[in-house]
DNA sequence: AATGAATGAGAGTTCATTCAT
DNA sequence: GATGAATGAACTCTCATTCAT
């Protein structure tokens, strides 16, 4: 079953061919933008036929999104998983910090196409980072009724500290600079004198 | 200034056509998408012929990004300008807070189509808003110079700052609330607490 | 006819997939269109695999055919049933009036997909109801020679034959009315004068 | 402005490209039925643009209907003339049955056609002949009235006279054969004996 | 014999751009 | 300068057919 790359044709197990299709996706759609690379082109790089790019995804927006899915779901549990772990808040902040960095770290392609695509994936109003902005709304919210953090609009709030996270994260990626503990040493700072009491 | 209300199309003045253009790209681009939108729908609802629109920019691209391009400076000089005031930095944070939503207010559908373009707009590596970080990052530079502002790694602090601000703005855009002056004084009180000494 | 009533799919016998097969075709054919019925579609509808079906009809026009052929077969034969029983030909008018109308109501669904795909059948010239239309002529013929028919073109003369029956036929397929007997009855007269010496 | 067919780009008047679009989707639907013709075929006989094809027509559908939509009205408008002539109601046949067949030899091709394409014309429940049959039953119940034409259900009186008028000319068209006067006379004879009092 | 995943040619349609008028 | 008809490459998606299992 060990297929030597011989025969091109029909062989290989879906699993396979699903990671060559995320692949070539991930890789083109970050190049070139979601619009301005085919299905004929994915498909190519793929090693698989147009056809059977449908036999996976109804369509290639829902290609896209698939693709995107994980990577929200990633960071909205690991912060959840890191507030969880208790503690004072300014440890909490701390791991958290630490916490999207890993996630950003380990999944760095897909984030950079999460961060590209505003204007194609919601098309409801609805936009890529809500979930994530939600977890942080529900967090502060936990927070401010321990007193721990400033009051304040609390949508207005969690979404600055949304924005704050996103660009330390943002700037990190383009460069790689400042190493990942410094950088999560700095936005934990940050986030502790602008919003801890 | 000097239109005649009597026939609103067929305007011979070359800028009434082209704000027409501009204001009839901006509203198709933000409710469908760049790339959904063609030029033939764009000539037709500002009343002059396809061909025109190609007097007035090289391809559709360059009409985005004429159309973008203004909205960047406007930001960087209201921030300069609010900065060049001079006085203590609490004050010159308050008032570049201010001035931000004030542009984001006059601005605001531009806005909208610059957050939603991201993938199209910059293909060399340059994203929309590095202007606009540029500014930040040498403001902060001078702030910490002077002792006002905490040092850190000033690409990564200033990239918060400015993600700190995109986050507010965001909120703000999106359901007006809470009203102007008061998102500005929360982002200015988080902008104080997380970067002032 | 032993169908266990068990279990309705994967039945094991060849024929009953068959006529699943035709049934399923069928269906969506008329529904739909020859055209714009897919053979994954009919096979899902009939519970065998696509594949399956191509071990019955060499491809789709082949199950197309094979599904009118019958039909054709089945007027012809009623036909030439009915006038060979004989008796004056007045007598045989009627009796082939009643045939076809019995014909057309046993097999209606066929008889409908057969009039609605007269361009994707016969691709070499021939017509859907040319074997009917020679029925019509041999017999036509023969009444002439017995000098019970008025004389003419005799191929003019039994494509209007046929057409009166068509058009009697299509009549009573789209609304059921007039009821069959009554139907058949008008058929025969008119026949019988347009015809008959 | 007389080009001499020396540019193939840009050039002829809209009227001649109608024309031969017209022409060259009407050979190529008769000889191969309209779902096996593409745009693209149609467009490089007709010597004009894919894009083009869509600047006269919404789509290959509203192509097929347009080429269509004349013949049907020139059957009814000749025959109302004719029947409008007045005359006994035995000349009112003969003027109708020599108009019928004029209008076949003047729109043979496009009559061919006319009679392929049931399945794909009209997907509403009509059928291409629905308004000659309309304009049949009219006349018929007229000649009810007047005591001219036997009684019988209208609807299956004039459904069997639309079909003999269409067997004789289906006949007709195939071969040529009979001539066309003593074609229309055989025509106007079965008429005369099958429906006149 | 039966299956259905895989194939890839080919379809209809769109639209940025050009250029004769 | 302005126009908009014309272009044709390029797109997404379909589906008859094949063939490894």
């Amino acid at each position: 079953m060990k297929n030597e790359e011989t025969s091109p044709k029909r062989t290989r197990d879906p699993e396979s061919k699903r990671a060559a299709l995320h692949e070539a996706a991930l890789r083109q759609f970050t190049e070139r933008g979601y619009e301005h690379v085919s299905i004929a082109s994915i498909a190519k790089e793929a090693g698989i036929a147009v056809g059977t790019v449908y036999r996976f995804y109804e369509n290639k927006l829902f290609l896209l999104r698939a693709m995107l899915e994980g990577i929200e779901s990633d960071f909205v549990e690991r912060m959840q998983a890191d507030w969880d772990q208790g503690g004072d808040y300014s440890k909490r902040l701390d791991r958290i910090c630490e916490g999207v960095f890993d996630v950003a770290k380990e999944r760095s392609s897909l984030l950079r196409l999460f961060t590209m695509t505003t204007d194609v994936v919601y098309q409801d109003g609805g936009l890529p980072g809500d979930r994530i902005q939600q977890q942080i709304k529900s967090m502060y919210r936990e927070a401010v009724g321990d007193g721990a953090f400033r009051k304040g609009d609390v949508d207005m709030m969690s979404s600055m500290a949304h924005g704050l996270v996103e660009g330390a994260i943002m700037r990190w990626m383009r460069t790689g600079a400042p190493a990942e503990t410094s950088a999560s040493h700095e936005l934990a700072n940050v986030m502790k004198n602008g919003f801890l009491n």
